[in-house]
DNA sequence: GTTGAAAAGTGCTGCGA
DNA sequence: TCGCAGCACTTTTCAAC
């Protein structure tokens, strides 16, 4: 097996600021980075190469409004297994439900914590007993409808 | 005033494989997407300038692992006020605190729900104690700490 | 509203320091 | 390892359909 070529796989200050810039405007050109940072475009096109391979970075994502969509109705279920060996399985099925957009396993009351949009009320008591309530080990669920989305945002790495 | 400039405002079955195409990749280039869709690249680009004027799209982000940049801990947070009518100024307070990337005003249990990213358990303590159970009108909190983040995806338009 | 091509700007790949 | 310059590609614009 060859020698791995030699690079360096450290995050510096430089990559921090390139990843900030990109964080709040993924269409920022490179050129401009370069010109705020001070350095070329080549430099900016490598860092982004290395960050990318070190796996920092993983793609890119359309931001969308989902109430324009006619998504007007996003909330968040706690729900509660009858065991938690069925975490796996429980997630499998969960998996299929395209209205749930982001899953966690949690501590606390909770096994699983989930975000789901729908369209509307309607539309998400339908989802909740037909394709939640009726997965395999889940026992009950309790659910928090957001009312009012007032914070969203990616972290910062000032 | 004069009379604004009258164009399509409704949302077609283009602009929904458009925008389809490009959640999952927001770096596809116009000129495949209008490949696949049998269209001109001019049509995407009329298409997407539309989008955008109409508030469907707020913007690209890159995608990062918080794991590899240093956040290890993502913990779910339910916050109960004294009163209902101090959200506003909570969350004015709770504008302030980096570590919390999304904000909802739910029903339920809780009057405020919270998603918080932090780099330990030590700093997310630190966080809860001096920043958040600090601001005025909140009560106590209850945490929900990831353990797993199993699904993380974007709402299908199919 | 859509098309197709020309113009402008960006991303990528060597070579040199 | 970084910066510069040329090439390939994409985005953007615009006249015509």
């Amino acid at each position: 097996m060859p020698h791995r070529k030699a690079q360096n796989l450290e995050i510096d200050n430089l990559d921090i600021q390139i990843l900030s810039i990109l964080m709040k405007n993924a269409t920022t050109p490179y050129t401009e980075i370069a010109k705020d940072l001070i350095v070329s475009g080549g430099t900016i096109h490598v860092r982004m190469k290395k960050l990318e391979e070190m796996g920092v970075i993983k793609g890119a994502s359309l931001e969308v409004n989902p109430q324009k969509l006619g998504f007007d109705v996003t909330a968040f279920l706690g729900i509660f297994l009858e065991k938690g060996s069925q975490y796996n399985a429980a997630v499998e099925k969960l998996k299929t439900v395209n209205e749930i957009v982001e899953l966690h396993y949690t501590t606390g009351s909770y096994s699983i914590f989930a975000k789901i949009v729908c369209h509307d009320t309607n539309h998400l008591r339908e989802v909740l007993n037909e394709h939640i309530q009726s997965v395999p080990g889940i026992q009950r669920t309790e659910t928090f409808i957001s009312l009012e989305e007032s914070i969203k945002r990616q972290i910062s790495l000032d």
